[in-house]
DNA sequence: CCGTGTTGGTTCATTCATTGAACCGAGGCG
DNA sequence: CGCCTCGGTTCAATGAATGAACCAACACGG
């Protein structure tokens, strides 16, 4: 990040967080990674982010047990980055910033996704909270579905678009790809 | 941050938060201001940062919203950093972080902290749920109080040792730090 | 079996941010 | 009058981010 390797002593669990997911770019890897992205030209498309900063991050995530790398084809060798358990367990930290900006810093369209408990078929609230089951449901349990403010926001490469759809969280969207350029 | 001032043209909620509180340091400043923190010398103290980026993230926690600054007192004049309502409303993504890196990148000695729903005394979850009310309280309903790895966590300023107290979140720290000195 | 394309990188010069030390100014205090 | 505190600003040095170029392994089409 800068020089303070190790946030100067400061002996507090937010700075051991932040050590290893509070650098640029990384928690926007991560949001992706929930949304489904796994490949690294997937996630450069979608976050025009310079390789080395990626490479620099998706390792860092490895090493720091919040993505698992893992062979997905051996010829060629190709790997993809999956959450961990310890991932997964990241959500509600994202979630909850999400909202916090969704709520104060707002944009004339509205949210542009919306998060819906998949068992249930409700949207969850800012709190993360389904009105349906009374639970705070884990990522593994949500969807993501356009929100009103999706209309106005204007990516046209090929993972955004598929972005758009309304889709499971955490589950690959590699297949809505290769779909969409067949 | 670096070069890309908006990050990148991400129209999404969670790059808006990032913009903001993103950078480093940043989200512990706004941890300190929950803690009590209120003035320029005692984040020095505690955070041991450099005063030109101390200065630079206290604008920017101001022009975002995040702070007040208010003068209190008029000769010298001084001012003091107080949380707003979007402030306080970031507890929750503060904690969540927190609590992901007690939880997954623990210590030895446990968790530092607990934070406890002043009006139930009881310590609430790791989801920020009071068992005894089954609500999730804001912050201004906290109060922190040391937890088992306090022990082991020694750093000797006068704000730090301040901090060990159970007190109130958000509440001025400097009563407590005048009556230290005296 | 040759050229082209895709994936997943690495390397490198330039630009920007962070760091830490030094300096500064307004005011209180003895 | 001189010194201290608080809350900064300035500045040179260092390190990180950027973006363009390069590279290697392999598949595929002809």
């Amino acid at each position: 990040m800068a020089l303070g390797k190790d946030y100067a002593g400061q002996d507090c669990a937010l700075a051991r967080a932040l050590e290893l997911v509070g650098e640029r770019w990384t928690l926007l890897v991560v949001r992706d990674v929930f949304y489904g992205v796994r490949r690294f030209s997937d996630f450069q498309a979608h976050l025009d982010i310079p390789r080395a900063v990626l490479t620099a991050r998706l390792s860092a995530l490895v090493d720091g047990g919040v993505l698992e790398r893992r062979r997905y084809q051996d010829s060629p060798p190709r790997d993809e980055y999956v959450l961990t358990e310890a991932g997964v367990a990241l959500w509600p930290a994202v979630y909850a910033l999400a909202q916090w900006a969704v709520a104060f810093l707002p944009t004339a369209a509205g949210a542009i996704r919306e998060f819906a408990h998949v068992t249930c078929d409700a949207v969850v609230d800012p709190a993360g909270l389904c009105a349906v089951c009374g639970r705070v449901p884990p990522a593994t349990e949500l969807e993501t579905r356009p929100g009103p403010g999706m209309a106005t926001y204007h990516r046209d490469d090929p993972v955004s678009v598929a972005l758009r759809r309304p889709h499971r969280l955490i589950e690959p969207l590699q297949p809505a790809l290769a779909e969409a350029r067949a």
